[in-house]
DNA sequence: GTCTATAGCCGGATAGAC
DNA sequence: GTCTATCCGGCTATAGAC
């Protein structure tokens, strides 16, 4: 419901519609449509991160991480997934409760793309200047936010996705920098930091 | 309202409500309430885009870039109109005409963003490797997502930005690398180039 | 232009028969 | 567990007095 009609869309009786079933039974079964968008939230989530996160185990530098994301890129988000995430985000911005079920669901792919960055990360220049942490989750944000200005506004001569993993490819040149190139980035990134706080 | 109950809790006598005004006036001045979203949305986005277009003129290079994007995060972000822009944006999903609506406010951005990015790219290894029109794209993408993330899972130890300006860092590397850098960045994003098609 | 009043619809949720 | 029937509230939108 979510994929065809949004958030907007979403009732108990358009879930029951496309269900078959009786309306009533929605609140029988899960209490209330908050239960049964927190339970199919959760229940969704952990059927698509178990089946990509074997994938993402196997990363141990950045071309297989790109390679990963192109083939989640070209399943999930061409079906439609990431918008659904991406709505479930925007609904949770005004909706405590619903924050937490959709914090909880994104926390379950943020754990194995942040182990990932990490392998990616390791013994490279920036295994001390950038967090995994924080890099997983910029770059699943990135994601999903790509995936919602492809709704929005025409979609470019190129795929959008493609912009990521160019820049990806700049990430790649980095990491494999020589010594006159690594002592650039830590300069850049060091200054930046100063700046910053 | 958007900024306060999201899109969900928008409606004709909650606007009518926080503004002191009769409800039906709503739909005597604007319509519908299609037509309070649509120009609303217009005016507001063109508001902010005058006000920070001017400081997008000035960017000639990636560090001043870096930090028109600091000085709007720090502004516009931390103000939560970012957050409406992306519940805009995962409203008009599954909304055609909200789509037609959001699309055209946020050209109103890309457009000054588009001619900033070309000119940090004029002159550079990624001239013509990358186009400003989809960098552009990207990385406002990237910086709505990561808003959208902020507010569901808890903040982290460091701004989220700090990221996006960390890998701007890694960019500025690319930007002015030398001879044998620049080869490898030729190469690989060639490769990536080849691979997708 | 602004108000009251209200039509008409759709939503969540429950009662109670089966 | 599943159904029908229904309550109640909030929603968009309009009619019509002022």
């Amino acid at each position: 419901m979510i994929r065809t009609a949004g958030f907007a869309g979403l009732s108990a009786r358009s879930v029951a519609g496309v269900a078959g079933v009786n309306q009533a039974l929605i609140f029988y079964h899960f209490g209330s449509m908050e239960g049964l968008v927190a339970q199919s939230c959760r229940e969704a989530t952990a059927e698509r991160v178990a089946l990509w996160a074997p994938e993402l185990d196997g990363v141990e530098d950045l071309q297989s991480l790109v390679d990963v994301a192109r083939r989640l890129h070209e399943k999930e988000a061409v079906a439609g997934n990431v918008t659904v995430l991406a709505q479930a985000l925007a609904a949770a911005q005004a909706d405590e409760k619903l924050a937490v079920v959709v914090g909880q669901a994104l926390e379950l792919w943020l754990e194995p793309l942040e182990a990932a960055a990490r392998r990616v990360l390791r013994g490279t220049v920036l295994e001390d200047l950038l967090s995994p942490a924080d890099v997983s989750r910029t770059v699943a944000a990135a994601f999903v936010g790509v995936e919602l200005f492809e709704g929005v506004v025409g979609r470019q001569d190129r795929d959008a996705f493609e912009v990521l993993e160019g820049m990806a490819a700049l990430g790649a040149v980095a990491l494999e920098a020589g010594p006159v190139t690594k002592a650039a980035i830590r300069r850049r990134l060091r200054g930046n930091r100063r700046r910053a706080t």
